[in-house]
DNA sequence: GGCCCGTTGTG
DNA sequence: ACAACGGGC
């Protein structure tokens, strides 16, 4: 079957030796040449953040590393075009097979069907694998052969599936290295001169790497595993797993992570340790969460720019440069919140609490737009990952069917004695309240003068009063739902009458631009208490900052119905976005000329356009501050069908149809449905 | 001990 | 929206 040439594994988010089929297939073949792509512009907007490249740098480094002492080594190439550097690869290598596993992000899923055309076409054999999930997405339906579209059931059908997930795979004892020697490596650049002073520290918390990943793993299940259910609701991240960046870049296998967990689970259950018991499957869940995520964009493969419920689209989003910046920085008047974003600016991690709390706030409170929210995690975060975090502020914003309430405020000021009771965590990150006593450290505004004066706080000078309070919060957010709900009907009812199509899709809505970064100007920083060191990491922590000039927008609803026809040019690639190589690349820029949306089929159907439509901007009663419909953050890419509405739509029962995007679309449903193309074995 | 009601947790 | 929980009566 080898066809005398050697094998190509590919390697991208699945960056282990351990459990991982791919290689082992590969390696059963015979010769392997392994190879890493690095060809972050084609991301797009989702170029890697900082502490992201940082980390996969040093996983790189261990792969590599690990490969070397098998027999072989990671061969590296620098690209903009993925599937004309494999295509370079397997001609130098004279490779004839090809192996790779499975992704589930939109932009993977064409990307690596389009690999498997490409190079079967040219005759070389491409087998791909699963060794993300514990079972593939189109595995797991309800009775009656459909998606579910609520957690709770996906869960419970992947825990009672007839078939355990597979046992994982041993490393390979040793590699046959093929033939690179016609195909040099490329440095990857991750980091520029900027950035290595802060990344330098990165290091002293955490260690990437596959068998890095694998003592974490171990740790967690022998310690702080038995009590995580008892300290879920700490603020503190000390009692985590600290495993989502190791799993985000499959440095470990999910399904060694379930096994061995299950079996802890199973010892405890034998031992009638009930709180041992909680614990795993409340640990258990969170994978869940994850297998979750890729179902999801799987299944809707724009979730991570689209609101899953349509309704949302009609929130006037609060669009204010300010409050967007004070969240970013930590100066929102609410410790717990502010607490959070210096931590997360600082160290690139968060408690999976926090990222609720934070981005609750964010989205109910301050009435953000959710996509800037998800940006700046993805920007900011070690662990940020496109599906889990489309998952996780969908879940925030209300738009999923087993969503948060909307209308529900969370108050920080009683998260914040529930999982900080005693202020250690808001002292810790809020150098400037660390005098205050516990009776106030969550609500510094009740305080007393002299209280305030003993702890050195000048409210509004040295700490921000609330920038928004919470009453008012909640009236405004009860307008503006009351406004999203008779835009909602009103758009329906257009379209039932047929009147016109998409009342309030394209036509009203003027999306919001994703802000564009810039340096946080040092007048920003919080100089009190801080050392050198700390200052150091404020300052290379870019953050995005507004401009309202450029604007994303919707493609026409125009287009929806002829290329929902050819049922091709849907699912994009991002090539066409001009990727500068910022300094941070925190944030890729809004390219300021008009792309329109091409025919070819793959091609980005990313319309972006440069208006100076500032017509809409109402000032509101609180301040002058401006709403606008749809947070149009992320390029938008072709346009998702007019099936698309329909599928989540939800109907008289409230049920959301749960009709995938993708059945609407058989040349689409096609293209992911790898098992016809291939399987293991 | 029951019962009412506000709070909390829901993925 | 709803159920489970808990404090007060």
């Amino acid at each position: 079957m080898s066809g005398g040439g050697c094998s190509i594994v590919w390697f991208r988010r699945d960056l282990r030796v351990e459990d991982n089929p791919a290689l082992t297939a590969a390696v059963r073949a015979g010769a392997v040449v392994a190879v890493f792509i690095w060809a972050p512009e084609e991301e797009g907007h989702y170029y890697p953040g900082r502490v992201s490249r940082w980390w996969l740098k040093q996983s790189l480094a261990h792969l590599d590393s690990s490969l070397r002492s098998l027999g072989t080594f990671l061969l590296t190439k620098r690209s903009t075009n993925t599937i004309s550097a494999l295509l370079d690869v397997v001609k130098a290598t004279g490779a004839s097979q090809l192996f790779f596993n499975h992704l589930y992000d939109p932009l993977s899923l064409i990307r690596d069907h389009q690999a498997k055309e490409v190079l079967s076409a040219q005759g070389i054999g491409v087998r791909s694998y699963n060794a993300d999930l514990l079972y593939e997405p189109w595995d797991v339906k309800d009775a009656n052969g459909n998606p579910f579209t609520t957690f709770a059931g996906f869960w419970e059908r992947c825990l009672s599936m007839p078939c355990d997930p597979e046992a994982p795979l041993l490393p390979p004892k040793r590699i046959i290295s093929g033939d690179a020697s016609r195909c040099p490596c490329d440095t990857l650049v991750f980091e520029d001169e900027s950035e290595k002073g802060s990344n330098a520290l990165l290091a002293r918390a955490w260690a990437p790497g596959w068998s890095n990943a694998d003592k974490a793993l171990t740790t967690f299940i022998n310690g702080p595993l038995l009590e995580y259910s008892k300290n879920r609701r700490k603020a503190d991240s000390a009692t985590t797993s600290f495993l989502s960046p190791h799993l985000h870049f499959g440095e470990v296998s999910v399904r060694k992570v379930f096994h061995l967990v299950r079996m802890k689970q199973v010892l405890w259950a034998n031992e009638g340790n009930k709180a041992g018991d909680e614990s795993v499957n409340l640990f258990l869940k969170s994978i869940g969460l994850r297998e979750y995520s890729r179902y999801m964009s799987f299944n809707h493969p724009y979730s991570h720019e689209r609101p899953l419920l349509g309704h949302l689209k009609f929130f006037p989003w609060v669009v204010d440069e300010g409050y967007f910046k004070a969240w970013r920085q930590g100066r929102t008047g609410y410790p717990l919140v502010d607490a959070g974003m210096r931590e997360l600016w600082a160290t690139g991690w968060l408690h999976d609490r926090i990222r609720v709390v934070v981005s609750s706030f964010f989205v109910k409170v301050l009435q953000l737009p959710w996509r800037w929210g998800m940006k700046y995690f993805w920007d900011t975060l070690l662990d940020a990952d496109l599906e889990s975090d489309a998952l996780g502020w969908q879940y925030i914003s209300g738009t999923l069917p087993d969503s948060r309430e909307f209308d529900r405020i969370d108050n920080p000021q009683l998260e914040g004695y529930k999982f900080d009771p005693n202020g250690e965590y808001v002292r810790r990150w809020l150098p400037e309240l660390s005098r205050l006593p516990t009776e106030w450290i969550h609500h510094p505004w009740n305080a007393p003068e002299s209280v305030l004066q003993a702890a050195g706080i000048e409210l509004g000078s040295n700490y921000p009063l609330p920038i928004v309070g919470l009453d008012a919060a909640k009236a405004r957010l009860e307008e503006a739902l009351s406004e999203m709900w008779q835009q909602e009907a009103a758009s329906r009812a257009a379209i039932e009458n047929g009147t016109e199509e998409g009342l309030g899709d394209s036509s009203e809505s003027i999306p919001i631009a994703f802000p564009q970064d810039i340096a946080m100007e040092e007048e920003d920083l919080e100089p009190a208490r801080m050392n050198a060191h700390t200052i150091r990491c404020y300052e290379d922590q870019m953050v995005p900052s507004m401009t309202s000039s450029v604007r994303l927008e919707d493609e026409p609803s125009l287009n929806i119905q002829s290329t929902a026809e050819d049922g091709r040019a849907e699912v994009p690639t991002n090539t066409n976005l001009p990727q500068e190589p910022t300094r941070d690349a925190v944030n890729p820029r809004v390219p300021p000329t008009a792309l329109t949306q091409t025919r070819r089929p793959y091609t980005a159907g990313i319309a972006l356009r440069t208006s100076v439509e500032d017509s809409t901007a109402e000032s509101s009663s609180s301040s002058d501050v401006r709403r606008e419909r749809d947070g149009g953050v992320v390029p938008v890419w072709s346009p998702p069908s007019s099936s698309y509405t329909e599928q989540f739509v939800v109907d008289e029962n409230g049920i959301g149809t749960s009709s995938s995007f993708l059945q609407g679309h058989q040349q689409t449903h096609q293209i992911i449905n790898w098992r016809r193309l291939s399987q293991t074995g």
